[in-house]
RNA sequence: GGCCCUAUCGUCUAACGGUUAGGACGGAGCCUUCUCAAGGCUUAAAUCCGGGUUCGAUUCCCGGUAGGGUCACCA
């Protein structure tokens, strides 16, 4: 493949602000998109607004692409091509396709002169890899604003210098950037550039379907992370916001890794109307992947949450609470609700609950039976199984989870008896069976 | 309001003129060695409306309607 011919995506946001999941399915889909075909992803800041760009937000970027483990090739920052940028705009006033212009001030910090640029007023109509052939008629846009001083380019011009400079093939970027195409493709012909190829992705919409933003909660991808949130399942569920790996020939399955996804993903496989983000499926994605963590990082994980708790009975319980929670937050409702409590200290069960204590003396027998090397869950379970079937399991398994756990919803009774120990169960057997 | 984009179950989506309109999340029900969770099975649930084109439209065209985006000396 010549170099050429090498495709060159970019993700370009502006550290103005925390960015949301929406932002960076733009940015996955780039580096998707980049990887599939042997091509290159790059990252440019773009904080040519020194007011309102932060080093903090620069920042949640970095580490934003870095925890879902989307790599760029190459990094750069668009402060530090004004250089360029004003290079060009020399060039378009000296040729007479940009203009100072001199303006009516009407707010504070309003320059009375900026440069415009001369639209031509004319056609323009590109093709969008997602949407087919789009049209506007540039003379609606006017002689626009490109720079407010010589020194001081704006976003437009900044976009399609940097954007011809780093040789960008393919500009993938979200759909509220559709109506800034035709001022780009114009400003490109202005300075000599070739049109790259556009794709403008459908909005990640809020449940009101409109543009996701701050005002509906839409959280930082750190914030996801803060919560427990796995980077691959923010990754597989932001794929599949737009795009289907069920095209063509399909595929029911829907849970991919980084790599697969290079290996699926399709631009032409890109829906066109907006999605709306579903928590539900994130937290569905999340518990799979959970699930397929090693016990070792799942014990990390749960101490993350539960830093406080005996690491020994934490490490025996923690496949169970990953059972039931998608997230730092269940798992916290979970202690905080008290269904973790009886692993660590023995609980006071209420008689009510108990229902019936008659066979609880049986089991303590058949139990304390058992060889201490013998305290398995599949021991505990053979041990009481023939005596709860000939009397009835309810009767007798029951009464016996509650002496365990003191709760109405419990583990089974044999896992917690296996996680408490052999001397601890008798004792929890013994204490109920006096209520 | 101008311009632009979009329109299949509640949600994410498949079907690129012919299907009993498929899958997933969520819901409901059942099963799964007592409860909960997980798992399995079953089930309810959709082509925005109106015209065309066609032997035949979810699919193509036009018009409505609805939703969204955008109209900065932000990006």
């Amino acid at each position: 493949m010549s170099n050429t011919s090498k495709i060159i995506t970019r993700f370009a946001p502006s550290p103005t602000g925390l960015l949301h999941l929406g932002n960076y399915r733009t940015a996955l889909f780039n580096y998707l998109y980049a990887k599939k075909m042997g091509g290159q992803f790059l990252l440019r800041v773009e904080d040519t607004d020194r007011e309102r760009s932060k080093p903090e937000f620069e920042q949640n970027i970095l580490d934003s692409l870095a925890w879902l483990g989307l790599e760029y090739d190459r990094i750069s920052k668009q402060s530090e091509n004004v250089d360029k940028h004003t290079d060009y705009l020399q060039k378009l006033i000296a040729s007479g396709r940009a203009y100072h212009s001199k303006e009516e001030v009407k707010e504070a910090g309003q320059r009375a002169e900026v440069i415009r640029f001369k639209n031509p007023n004319r056609a323009v109509t590109f093709i969008d890899l997602i949407r087919g052939e789009v049209s506007f008629d540039t003379t609606d846009l006017g002689d626009f604003v490109i720079a407010k001083s010589e020194t001081e380019p704006l976003f437009h011009l900044a976009v399609v210098v940097d954007d011809f400079e780093s040789s960008i093939t393919h500009i993938i970027r979200g759909e509220d950037h559709i109506s800034n195409t035709p001022r780009h493709i114009l400003l490109q012909e202005a300075i000599g550039a070739p049109t790259p190829i556009y794709a403008h992705l459908p909005l990640v919409l809020a449940p009101d379907r409109s543009k996701l933003s701050k005002r509906h909660g839409a959280l930082p991808i750190t914030d996801y992370r803060d919560a427990g949130f796995l980077p691959e399942a923010i990754i597989n569920f932001m794929a599949l916001l737009g795009w289907s790996p069920q095209h063509g020939e399909g595929t029911n399955e829907e849970i991919f890794n980084l790599t697969e996804l290079i290996e699926r993903f399709d631009l032409s496989a890109v829906g066109k109307s907006g999605a709306i983000f579903n928590i539900e499926k994130l937290a569905w994605l999340n518990k799979t992947y959970l699930a397929k963590l090693t016990l070792e990082e799942k014990l990390t994980y749960v101490t993350k949450v539960l830093p406080s708790l005996d690491q020994t009975v934490l490490t025996k319980i923690t496949p169970l609470i990953l059972d039931r929670a998608s997230n730092f937050e269940d798992i916290k409702k979970m202690k905080e609700a008290g269904e973790l409590a009886y692993f660590f200290e023995s609980p006071k069960p209420n008689k009510d609950l108990l229902k019936n204590t008659a066979h609880l003396v049986k089991v303590s027998e058949l139990l304390g039976a058992l060889p201490q090397a013998d305290w398995t869950i599949e021991s505990i379970k053979n041990s009481v199984w023939d005596f709860a079937t000939e009397v009835g399991r309810a009767e007798v398994l029951w009464p016996m989870r509650v002496a365990l756990s003191g709760q109405a919803k419990s583990a089974d009774p044999f896992t917690i008896a296996a996680i408490i120990g052999q001397e601890e169960t008798l004792a929890r057997l013994t204490y109920a069976q006096n209520l």
